[in-house]
DNA sequence: CGCGGGATTGGCAATTATTATCATTCTTAC
DNA sequence: GTAAGAATGATAATAATTGCCAATCCCGCG
């Protein structure tokens, strides 16, 4: 029961949470935003409120419960584009930036779209931790 | 000149343009968010708005001449985590997510990380483009 | 060099995704 | 059953970004 899954990651059993996570293990849609979520609830009559599944999602995802991916908007940095492509790591600490490139990465990533059946236009590749001098 | 750059890329040359340009070039920080573009250039008293600073970016994006890094907030989607890790595709067509996993990707990122001295704690990869049925 | 019209800008309102606040309600251990 | 603390809902607030529109600028032409 799902019950057991919330107490096991230390959260109280509550209606709240049980009813989204119960939606999102049902997988009828394996990706869901918090608004998604919100109308598929209000849809069965099941209200929750969009603050208290913002934050059930926090819980989650700091339990290991859902895991969070974001897409292409929000805040954002730009640099100059000087023709050669990279990819980054950030600190989650300090905020530093580095760059990085590995031609193994990116040849196998068009080998993974072209064996999708897929047109990659382009990529983000983040790698989050703590740099050298934040350890 | 910068002006020839923007010529270039099919943009009139506009002072808020070459400014802007200017200040990316000079490479003082690489990278920059609008926001800190603004700060920057209202230092040396040559204010440019907000809105023109979001708009410029976009249209030099466009054109090639800066590229955009989205960082770790914004529209977010959810998934059930199952343990195994994997990155995504996502369709700028139809919004259709796929997932694969490529373990030769996931061990280069980790020698990366640790040839900088890093220590991961997370990762994000997308790659964006069509998909199979949207070509 | 001055002029006209379309492109661009600035200021500000509006949106979108998300987080904070706080009074009310629910959970749970006793 | 009850009390204490955790969780929720309603709503305000925030952050990043976009939309709107009147005022201004850029550039080819005379």
């Amino acid at each position: 029961m799902k019950t057991q899954d919330l107490k096991k990651a230390g959260l109280t059993a509550t209606v709240p949470r049980l009813t989204i996570l119960s939606l999102l293990e049902a997988g009828k849609t394996r990706h869901m935003s918090a608004e998604g979520i919100y109308k598929a609830l209000a849809e069965t009559g099941e209200d929750v409120s969009l603050a208290t599944i913002y934050r059930v999602l926090q819980q989650f995802t700091a339990a290991g419960l859902v895991s969070r991916l974001n897409l292409e908007v929000g805040h954002a940095v730009y640099e100059i584009a000087d023709g050669s492509h990279h990819d980054h790591m950030c600190c989650v600490k300090c905020g530093k930036i580095e760059e990085f490139v590995d031609d193994v990465i990116e040849s196998h990533q068009r080998d993974i779209a072209a064996k999708a059946g897929w047109t990659i236009t382009d990529h983000t590749m983040v790698i989050y931790g703590l740099c050298s001098t934040c350890q």
